[in-house]
RNA sequence: CGCGGGGUGGAGCAGUCCGGUAGCUCGUUGGGCUCAUAACCCAAAGGUCGCAGGUUCAAAUCCUGCCCCCGCAACCA
C-alpha cells in the first residue's frame, strides 16, 4: 500500500469561493476518492490562505479583526466543500498556530542554510498600492500604473532569498524528473522561466502585520507565498511534536505528493516552492499538477437565451454530484473550457439522464416484469453473444489508465463506451418480445443480468466522481442493499460477475430527471431579475435598468485571487443636483480616429468640442468601433475631467457610452446640436 | 519581438508527445422500436484537420514561415 497526498492550494479568504476553486478541489476530492478506493493511504489537504495586507486593509474598512473576517469567509467554505461532499482529512487556516510553527521551522533550516540576506529594497512605492515599481512600470511623469499618483523613493529593508542559487538545482530537478510538472506544456513554460534566470526573492516585509512574525527579525513578517506553500507540510505536523503524519506522508519512500493547482498560480509551485524546500533540506513533492481554467462562455447564444454562468444557482438545483459530473467530464483535464448552463444541462440531459437514469430504469423495470426481482440466472459472459464482458473489462482498463493519468475526461468516456454497447446489445436481443415465453427464460435472464452487470460496472467507476448519487444507483440496480456501504476495493468491485443473480429488486424512481432546458434557462432570468428586484427595493432606489455589471459580477468565473471582498449589495447613493453640474458634458463632433498602437481597446481621438482647437480624447472602444467609422460622427464628452496618460497618449476627456456585458455603446444625440453644446 | 491558449463537418470538442483508412457529443434528415425519463436503436448528409512550403512510401500529427481568434499583464478617463 502506498501513502498518496493530494492538495487543493489553500484559498486566500480575501475572495468568496468561485468556480475556480471549486473545480480543483473537486478534482482532488475525485483523486482522493479515486486513490482510496485503489487501496493508497490516502490524506487529503484543503484550506485558506488568511494573511496579508488585503485582509488587513479589508478587516479595518469593516472595523472587524481580520481573523473574524477570514473566520466569516471559511464558513462558507465549509459549507461548499459539505454540498460537494468533499473528503478533506484536513481544512489548514494560515492563521492557526500549527500553521506559523512549520513556517518558523522551515525558515529557520533556510536560514541555516545562509540562504537569506538583509537588503535595503530601494525604489518607486506607491503608497496607495503598498508596491514597489520599477521605472518601466511607471507611467510617463512617474506616475503609479494604477492610481496615476506620485510615486516616492522609499527604501525598506527586507530579507531576501537566494532563489538565484537554486537556479541550477531546479533544472536538474526538471531533468530528472519530468513528471515534477504537468502537463509536459506546463513543464516546459517552468524551465523556460527558470533558464532564464532567477532574481533572488524578498521575503519579508515590515509593512504588514497581519501575518507570521519573521524568526530572528524584530519588525519583519513573513512574505505571503512563504507563508502560503509551508501549508503543505505544516498541516502534515511539520514543525510540531507529532510528525507522524508528515513522514508518512511527505517524508516517507512510498509516499506520493500531488499539488493540485490552477495555472495562474503554477509558478509559486514549480519554482519557489521546490527552492524553499531545497534550501530547507526536505523532500519534495513529486507532481505539481496544473489544470486549466473555466472560461465564460460569452457566445450570442448564451447573452440572448439570458444564460449566465452561475454555478451556485445550478448546485441548489442539481445537486454537488450534477456539478462534479459536468466539471469532470467537459473539460480535458489540464486545458481552458468554457462554461455555460446550456452545456451543463446537456451533459446532464445526455450522459445522466439519458443515457445512465433511463438505462437502470428500464433494465429495472424489464427484470421487474419479467422475474419479479434479479435475473435469477448469471449471464457470466457467456450469453448469445458473449461479447458483453469482454467490452466491459477492455472499458474498466481504460478507465483505470486515464484515472491514474489525471484524464478524468477521458476515463467517463470509457465508461459511457461500455455503457453504450449494452445499450445497443439490449436492443439487438429484444428481451421484451420474450418475456411472456417460458421457454426463453434462461436467455432472458442472462441477457437482463449481463446488461445489469454492465452498468453495475459503468456506476461502479463512478464512485469517486458522484460519491452521493453513485451508490443510490448502484441500490436501484440491486448491486448494494439498502444499508449496504459502496464497495471499497475498487479494482475488485470492477471486475466482472459482482452482481447476485435473483434476489429482490424495489421499483425505481427516476434517478435523475431530465432537465426542461427552456424552462430552467426562464428560471435562472426570473431568478436574476428577482434578485435585483430586491436589491433596488431594499435599497429604495431606482431600479438599476442597465443590468450589465450586475451580470458581470455574478458570473465571473475568473480564479484569479485578486478579486475582492464581497460587500453587501449597496444601490447608488442618491446626490444632490449640483454635484452633477460639476461634471460639464459636452456634445463633440469625432473629426479623427486612430487605433493606439500595441493597444487592443484603445483608440485615440481627436474630437471638435466648440474651443479653439480640437482636444484629444482616449476611448477604450477599439474593439467595437473601428476608427473610420466614427469619424463624422457627434458623441457625447465629459469635458472637465483632469488629463490622464494613457499608453502614453494625454487624454483630455472621456468619451460616454453605456456599458452592455462589458461592451461600449456609444451616446450621441438624437439630431446633430452644434460642438459644444452643454449635455445636462 | 511582453506571457500564454487556440484555429479539426452546423455547434462544442477529442485525437497532435509516440505519423499509417478523420473520431466523439449535440444538432439536422430519414427509418425503426415501444422495456424505459418525449427515452432508445439503425441509417444518411455534412470536414481540402487556418494558410503556404518542407521531411516521408505515408502528415491533423514532425520541421520552417505566415495569417487569424481568445485570455493574462501594461491601456477601458
Amino acid at each position: 500500500m502506498s501513502c498518496f497526498y493530494v492538495t487543493t492550494p489553500i484559498y486566500y479568504v480575501n475572495d468568496h469561493p468561485h468556480i475556480g476553486h471549486i473545480y480543483t478541489t473537486i478534482v482532488a476530492d475525485t483523486v482522493a476518492r479515486y486513490r482510496r478506493l485503489r487501496g493508497d493511504d490516502v490524506y487529503f489537504l484543503t484550506g485558506t490562505d488568511e494573511h496579508g495586507q488585503k485582509i488587513e486593509r479589508a478587516a479595518a474598512e469593516r472595523g472587524v479583526e481580520p481573523i473574524a473576517l477570514a473566520d466569516e469567509v471559511v464558513a462558507r467554505y465549509h459549507e461548499l466543500w459539505r454540498t460537494f461532499g468533499m473528503s478533506h482529512d484536513d481544512f489548514i487556516r494560515t492563521s492557526e498556530p500549527r500553521h506559523a510553527a512549520g513556517v518558523r521551522v522551515i525558515i529557520e533550516r533556510m536560514a541555516a542554510q545562509g540562504d537569506f540576506y538583509v537588503d535595503r529594497h530601494e525604489g518607486l512605492y506607491c503608497v496607495r498600492c503598498e508596491t514597489f515599481y520599477t521605472e518601466k512600470e511607471l507611467l510617463d511623469g512617474g506616475l503609479c500604473p494604477v492610481h496615476e499618483a506620485p510615486v516616492e523613493e522609499r527604501s525598506e529593508e527586507n530579507l531576501f532569498f537566494r532563489l538565484s542559487k537554486y537556479e541550477q538545482p531546479l533544472l536538474d530537478l526538471y531533468d530528472r524528473h519530468p513528471d515534477f510538472v504537468r502537463p509536459a506544456s506546463r513543464l516546459n513554460e517552468v524551465r523556460q522561466f527558470v533558464s532564464q534566470g532567477l532574481r533572488d526573492l524578498s521575503v519579508s516585509r515590515t509593512s504588514v502585520d497581519w501575518a507570521v512574525p519573521f524568526p530572528g527579525h524584530e519588525g519583519h513578517t513573513v512574505y505571503v507565498w512563504l507563508d502560503a506553500l509551508t501549508n503543505y507540510i505544516s498541516a502534515l505536523g511539520f514543525g510540531s511534536d507529532d510528525t507522524s503524519l508528515y513522514d508518512r506522508f511527505w517524508a516517507g519512500d512510498d509516499a506520493r505528493a500531488v499539488h493540485l493547482v490552477g495555472k495562474d498560480i503554477l509558478r509559486f509551485h514549480a519554482v519557489y516552492w521546490p527552492a524553499f524546500l531545497l534550501s530547507a533540506g526536505l523532500p519534495l513533492p513529486n507532481t505539481v499538477w496544473a489544470h486549466g481554467w473555466w472560461l465564460r462562455d460569452d457566445r450570442k447564444v448564451s447573452k440572448s437565451s439570458g444564460a449566465v454562468v452561475r454555478p451556485e444557482h445550478l448546485i441548489e438545483r442539481f445537486g454537488g454530484d450534477a456539478l462534479r459530473f459536468y466539471l469532470l467530464r467537459d473539460m480535458a483535464f489540464g486545458q481552458d473550457a468554457g462554461f455555460s448552463d446550456e452545456a451543463f444541462i446537456e451533459r446532464f440531459n445526455g450522459d445522466l439522464a439519458n443515457d445512465l437514469g433511463n438505462t437502470v430504469s428500464r433494465l429495472v423495470t424489464l427484470a421487474r416484469r419479467a422475474f419479479d426481482g434479479l435475473p435469477p440466472e448469471t449471464g457470466d459472459g457467456e450469453d448469445s453473444e458473449g461479447s458483453l464482458r469482454a467490452i466491459a473489462a477492455e472499458a474498466v482498463e481504460t478507465f483505470l489508465r486515464r484515472m491514474d493519468e489525471f484524464a478524468f475526461h477521458q476515463a467517463l468516456d470509457a465508461l459511457w463506451r461500455l455503457q453504450q454497447e449494452m445499450s445497443q446489445y439490449l436492443v439487438r436481443q429484444e428481451p421484451w418480445k420474450k418475456l411472456k415465453d417460458e421457454s426463453a427464460r434462461a436467455e432472458v435472464s442472462r441477457v437482463l443480468w449481463s446488461c445489469m452487470e454492465a452498468t453495475r460496472i459503468v456506476t461502479t467507476g463512478l464512485l469517486p466522481v458522484l460519491p452521493e448519487v453513485a451508490p443510490n444507483v448502484l441500490r436501484a440496480l440491486g448491486a448494494l442493499g439498502a444499508d449496504e456501504s459502496p464497495p471499497t476495493d475498487l479494482e475488485a468491485a470492477l471486475q466482472w460477475g459482482g452482481l447476485a443473480a435473483g434476489g429482490t429488486l424495489p421499483a425505481v424512481e427516476p434517478l435523475f430527471p431530465r432537465i426542461d432546458k427552456k424552462a430552467y434557462l426562464a428560471e435562472i432570468v426570473a431568478a436574476r431579475e428577482a434578485a435585483q428586484e430586491t436589491q433596488s427595493m431594499s435599497e429604495s432606489a431606482e431600479p438599476d435598468t442597465s443590468n450589465a455589471s450586475v451580470d458581470a459580477a455574478a458570473a465571473s468565473t475568473d480564479s484569479s485571487t485578486e478579486t475582492s471582498v464581497e460587500t453587501p449589495a449597496e444601490a447608488d447613493p442618491r446626490i444632490q443636483i449640483d454635484h452633477f453640474f460639476e461634471v460639464v458634458l459636452k456634445v463633440a463632433t469625432v473629426q479623427a480616429a486612430e487605433a493606439v498602437p500595441k493597444s487592443k481597446k484603445l483608440l485615440k481621438l481627436q474630437v471638435e468640442i466648440g474651443e479653439d482647437a480640437p482636444r484629444t480624447v482616449v476611448a477604450g472602444i477599439a474593439k467595437q468601433y473601428a476608427p473610420e467609422d466614427l469619424v463624422g460622427r457627434q458623441v457625447v464628452v465629459v469635458a472637465n475631467l483632469q488629463p490622464a496618460k494613457l499608453m502614453g497618449i494625454e487624454s483630455n476627456g472621456m468619451v460616454l457610452a453605456a456599458t452592455e456585458d462589458g461592451q461600449p455603446v456609444l451616446l450621441h444625440p438624437e439630431r446633430r446640436v452644434p460642438d459644444g453644446t452643454r449635455v445636462s
